[in-house]
DNA sequence: CCTGTGCCATCAAACGATTGCAAAGCCAAG
DNA sequence: CTTGGCTTTGCAATCGTTTGATGGCACAGG
């Protein structure tokens, strides 16, 4: 709890009872009136709120939430790859935090926010230690374990949601991976090409990447082509990620003229390569990304992306956990995408 | 407070007193013991601790915080521009936001984040609602009044910092603009430029962009050149501002051969409308920015720019705001900076 | 044998709200 | 005038800690 040294010098606190003597009536009606109790008049709720104001007086959080077991704050966890440079955080995270944020505070929640580097000081405990009502958990799943302390809280007094989705036995709301892949691929047909690539793998974390992998795969197959898989290394950072993909594919000698990446930095790092080695991009290659990331507008060229609706994941996750705590069923879990087209995949 | 409907089915709750049965001994022992109050002998410590610990016993932070007074907590509030996309957060601003959670966290410190669109809805009540015991300001000042509201908050009982430095009454944490323009203006120099250009303004309402300006204006004179500065337009996303910053300067016919956008995003627009007139960067025009945001690495060509330390932002404003807490002084306020050059800078 | 001194543990009083229940006030009906 | 019903307000218990004051115990010194 921060400084525990010297007590906070505490100077007079205005109390529910000093508002009571100034509006001369009891401490319980202060509390009815302020929180909006239909049982008090209308002129003694006016009274209270006037001798509030004039006193400065605000409700003592603590003090309420001790009393009624409620906290009005959902706790959100940031899972970062070990070891990444805060600053570096995944542009997909950042937004969606800001926007999990967004919906908490529209529907009357706090958040509080913390980022989880690794398995060591695990910071999931605030249902227990009554920080909060909720927890929604964010962020990568890669080379880490501690996952399964997340998963250790599924049982009937604490709720939790999370992104993706690394186990079956949890609540999750994702991206619809598999509409967005065969909105991509469909798009880089229509632009002509013939060999599409795409720059994942089957088996993701969170099972993400393999959803989109297989809409790749289905829209390929529909119009009568093999779908073809490079698959990226693991351990690595996503962009190194896609320049060694496009490395490989190249080295192997496959003929290809568009290319499906799993998601934005691996599509950044796959430009990169294919600008590296003089592939022109959209001349040659019709690249295509997912997930939209603010990055892609800045790219050259700019970066032709599936998009989720990041309000609406935001919106979601924090239903699902509003619903989790009042007991009732939430059913929503596909988070709707578009298809940004920007330069990359305008084959010409 | 979220659901104030129905009171949370409150199901057997764990209590310093269960555990107390469990360890043999009192309550009050309890709370000592796991605070680790040195006055409780080393046995009687373990013993609670291994009673804690099997009964899956947590501290109810609300009661601590009410006895207390302290919360352990910071809040920090994002001011985001009025009607500005939460997904297009400035990727400055998501940077520092996380390197502060991150700071507070070392500290033992929780961190309550909240955005502020606009004046309505004032998210700037922590202290008063005890919810935090300090409050860290960052984000843009621009056609935004709620500032003042958290000026406001300066007195003897709140403690809050910010980003950038709106006024003079207030406490707050910035970049070292000054060495910072100085060290890109000179790195221009350096690369030969003859006709060097600041984008940006005198005046912006954080002074950052006019420190930024003076620093250059400095460095310039220092060569024996003379400043000459594009005012950006207000009221429009940054990167429009570069954009019609650099048309600007080409239809006033001003020869130039090196550009200081004084912030990333100006830059980026800057890039982008210096690409579509057909002016290599950085064949012809060599360009450097402020903030060493992410996506400036993924420009055509790669930005160089001026990145100030975050983590060392984000440890400035969370020790600050511990100081103000305690009551000590605190002096520091400049955030060191390096420039991290790209290529964009690379004259031939 | 009494007293002083550490050391540990306990007692009990806060902290400041929410809320079930009782009671007061008021008015109309009997 | 009494009674009963309705609305509004007050009383007092309660939430689960922290922490100042107090007390018991053992041991050493006088």
């Amino acid at each position: 709890m921060g400084d525990t040294t010297k007590p906070r010098p505490r100077l007079v606190r205005v109390t529910s009872f000093d508002v009571a003597a100034e509006a001369g009536v009891s401490q319980s009606t202060v509390s009815r009136a302020l929180a909006g109790d239909p049982v008090v008049s209308e002129t003694t709720r006016l009274r209270v709120a006037e001798a509030a104001r004039k006193l400065n007086y605000f409700v003592d959080e603590n003090a309420a939430r001790l009393r009624t077991g409620r906290t009005g704050t959902l706790a959100v966890v940031v899972v970062c790859r070990p070891g990444e440079d805060r600053k570096d955080l995944n542009p997909f995270h950042s937004a969606l935090l800001a926007t999990l944020c967004g919906a908490a505070s529209l529907r009357g929640y706090e958040t509080l926010v913390s980022f989880q580097d690794g398995p060591e000081n695990f910071n999931g405990r605030y249902q227990e230690q009554r920080k909060a009502d909720g927890l929604a958990v964010i962020g990568t799943t890669e080379n880490y374990s501690a996952w399964d302390y997340f998963r250790a809280l599924n049982n009937e007094d604490m709720h939790w949601v999370c992104w993706g989705a690394p186990f079956d036995d949890v609540e999750w709301i994702r991206s619809d991976n598999y509409g967005g892949a065969r909105l991509a691929t469909r798009h880089l047909l229509e632009q002509g090409c013939q060999r599409i690539i795409c720059l994942g793998s089957e088996t993701s974390p969170q099972r993400q990447f393999g959803e989109r992998y297989e809409g790749y795969a289905e829209e390929m197959r529909a119009a009568g082509l093999e779908p073809v898989l490079i698959p990226i290394e693991k351990g690595l950072a996503r962009e190194e990620q896609g320049r060694r993909a496009v490395a490989a594919l190249i080295e192997q000698g496959t003929a290809f003229d568009g290319l499906f990446a799993v998601c934005d930095p691996i599509a950044l790092g796959a430009l990169d390569e294919l600008n590296a080695r003089g592939l022109a991009v959209p001349g040659k290659v019709a690249l295509v990304g997912f997930d939209g990331i603010r990055a892609g507008a800045y790219s050259a060229p700019p970066l032709t992306s599936v998009e989720p609706d990041f309000r609406a994941a935001g919106e979601m996750m924090v239903d699902k956990l509003i619903a989790a705590i009042a007991g009732e069923p939430h059913e929503a879990r596909r988070v709707p995408v578009r298809l940004l087209v920007r330069e990359s995949s305008l084959l010409k």
